[in-house]
RNA sequence: GCACCCGUAGCUCAGCUGGAUAGAGCGUCGCCCUCCGAAGGCGAAGGCCACACGUUCGAAUCGUGUCGGGUGCACCA
């Protein structure tokens, strides 16, 4: 698609003495067909060349050439409309896309610019509720979106696994007589238990809050009891974890998180002694921020033991050392955005220049009801959450009983459904913008209908399908298949609507590295799915004249929609 | 009180680095399977793009303000 701007620019850019860059940056895409394929718009050389811009259009329409693969040039109310030839047009794209198959839409733009992405990172000692989804799914998705860019891309779980819950837990641990001998035997459920119990026992006694940060300055002060239960609260979680990854086929490099860091507080805490920043204030140590217009930034608390952000300046200091990152993301909730603002603002006045390279990604609040029916934040705490694996688990259901109605013939498959229940869900949380808030609703969860992950892997299967009964080996191109092709049997409209959209594909993916958004994607991916139904209705491939083409753009549509999904995060299926 | 995010059809949302006639899904009312997968396709109805002012040849899109919703603001992470 940009190599049609180019060829348009090129063309533009001396009859109106602009440079090729920002006349090709100007070009857009018609809504509407009749306007053509390509569109330049007159109305910003009005001033300069002191002239109506329908003037200029019709000026520029009758003296330039058509470019090569272009059929005719024609001004329309001030724009500069531009009109493929169809046939060609087809014949670039779908060879391009069947030659370079998965690769189709790579770059390698990227190529020595590391990226380290920071998402996902859960609490331990607490099951994974529903909205960690969002955020494990953005982080997924743009590490593979930046990777497919050509950046080197360090996938961090930055693992919640030190701070005052583990003070929370070993309290009622030991409040509720457990010991040595209940260790094997615990479970992840016994302790979101606890973390329950803890939040009920400390509205009552308000004194267990000081109680439970006590045993966390235990803890960090090495006691060996209180590190034997923590390294078993932790081995617990872990191993749910990893089951639920492997679920959603999301993976990290590095799980190194706060325990980590808490041992390696060193360097920042230097730095930040060095610096003459840190005061006492209130029996604690902080940054003053007040001259920054943000509240200060709590370093070490009266007791002496660390908090969030102390371990967050060490992580931010350790990945710099050891990645030379070009580009730091955080990808966490939009509750957090002053936290990150804090923490980059006390890089900044450490002298770490680099601290404009480090980004907060944040994403919107998965709002629930409370008991009065008003819209929140959801808490784990107070049970109010829905567990990620109910959700998963209820999502499954509905979608075996779905099956079981639509092909009631076909083999139950718990991998297959689990799939497209994966997919319904990660899809309707990717399909819109990152900073919108989500208000969860069981039957909204649970709906599957319309623009949903179903809907678009439903176009998936239909070509795998056809694919399947012609018999093409999807793996390569065959000797000559791309001979004595008639691309002109593809102008159909809902063929080229295709073509359209596969053309677009490098540039989709390169808007949604730059917004740091998978709705782009996925955005893309519904609309490549709508076309493709509608070509599938209106042209029969199999049997056909048009057979052989038909097929080529099948193919094409098929490998660019199976891209388009694994980067959203939604499995490719062939059936279902 | 201050800060950040959101406000588009009855509902849930696209469209936002400014461009031509603002688009989907759900719901409502119709139509299309002797035909590659109907988890599909076609059509109808439904809009002061929260409000006001500003910037611009041009604003749903940018800026300021107001209102409404969400979130955060010292020893949780």
């Amino acid at each position: 698609m940009t190599t049609f701007k180019r060829e348009i620019a090129r063309v533009i850019a001396p009859a109106t003495g602009l440079p090729e860059d920002q006349v090709e940056a100007a070009i857009t895409l018609p809504q509407h067909s009749d306007h053509g394929d390509f569109s330049f718009p007159c109305f910003p050389l009005a001033k300069a060349l002191r002239k109506p811009p329908a003037a200029i259009a019709a000026e520029l329409a009758a003296s330039l050439v058509p470019p090569p693969g272009f059929s005719k040039i024609e001004a329309l109310s001030g724009y500069l409309n531009f009109f493929v030839d169809k046939a060609h047009f087809t014949e670039r794209v779908v060879t391009e896309v069947l030659t370079r198959g998965a690769q189709y839409g790579s770059s390698t733009e990227g190529n020595g610019k590391s990226v380290v992405i920071d998402y996902s990172s859960p609490n331990m000692g607490k099951e994974l509720a529903f909205h960690h989804l969002r955020g494990t799914m953005i982080g997924n998705s743009l590490s593979r979106v930046f990777a497919r860019r050509g950046h080197p891309v360090t996938r961090v779980n930055h693992l919640g696994d030190w701070g005052t819950s583990y003070g929370k837990l070993i309290v009622m641990f030991e409040r509720e007589g457990l010991g040595k001998a209940d260790l094997p035997g615990i479970t992840l459920e016994r302790l979101n238990a606890l973390y329950k119990a803890f939040g009920s026992a400390a509205s009552i006694d308000p004194g267990l809050e000081d109680e439970a940060r006590r045993a966390f300055a235990k803890l960090e002060a090495g006691d060996a009891w209180y590190h034997t239960l923590w390294e078993a609260f932790r081995e617990v979680t872990l191993v749910e974890l990893r089951r639920l990854y492997a679920i959603l086929n999301v993976d990290f490099d590095s799980w190194v998180g706060e325990a980590f860091f808490a041992g390696r507080l060193g360097p920042a805490l230097a730095l930040l002694e060095k610096s003459g920043l840190l005061v006492q204030s209130q029996g604690a140590e902080v940054v003053d921020l007040e001259a920054h217009g943000m509240p200060p930034a709590l370093i070490r608390k009266s007791d002496g033991s660390t908090l969030y952000i102390t371990r967050d300046l060490a992580a931010a200091l350790y990945r710099h050392e050891e990645y030379a990152f070009e580009r730091s993301f955080y990808v966490v909730d939009n509750g957090q955005s002053l936290h990150f603002k804090q923490l980059f603002k006390v890089l900044e006045l450490l002298g770490c220049a680099w601290h404009e390279r480090c980004e907060h990604i944040p994403f919107g609040l998965v709002l629930h009801k409370n008991d009065e029916g008003a819209w929140e934040k959801g808490k784990t705490r107070s049970g109010q959450a829905s567990l990620l694996k109910d959700v998963l688990d209820a999502a499954r259901e509905k979608i075996e009983a779905i099956m079981a109605e639509k092909n009631p013939d076909a083999a139950r498959d718990p991998d297959l459904s689990m799939r497209i229940a994966v997919g319904a869900l990660v899809f309707s949380e990717m399909k819109n913008r990152r900073l919108n808030d989500i208000r969860f609703e069981w039957d909204q969860a649970l709906s599957f209908e319309g623009d949903s992950g179903p809907y678009v892997q439903n176009a998936h299967v239909r070509l795998c399908s056809i694919l399947r009964k012609a018999g093409v080996d999807l793996n390569s191109l065959e000797n000559g298949e791309l001979e004595k092709i008639r691309w002109d049997v593809l102008r159909e409209e809902n063929a080229f609507a295709v073509t359209d959209l596969l053309a677009q594909f490098p540039e989709r993916i390169a808007n949604t590295a730059a917004t740091r958004d998978p709705c782009v994607l996925a955005q893309f991916a519904l609309s490549l799915a709508d076309a493709t139904h509608r070509f599938l209705h209106a042209n029969r491939v199999l049997g056909s004249d048009e057979q052989r083409e038909r097929l080529l753009l099948a193919r094409a549509a098929k490998t660019v929609l199976a891209e388009a999904l694994e980067l959203v995060g939604v499995p490719a299926i062939e059936r279902m």
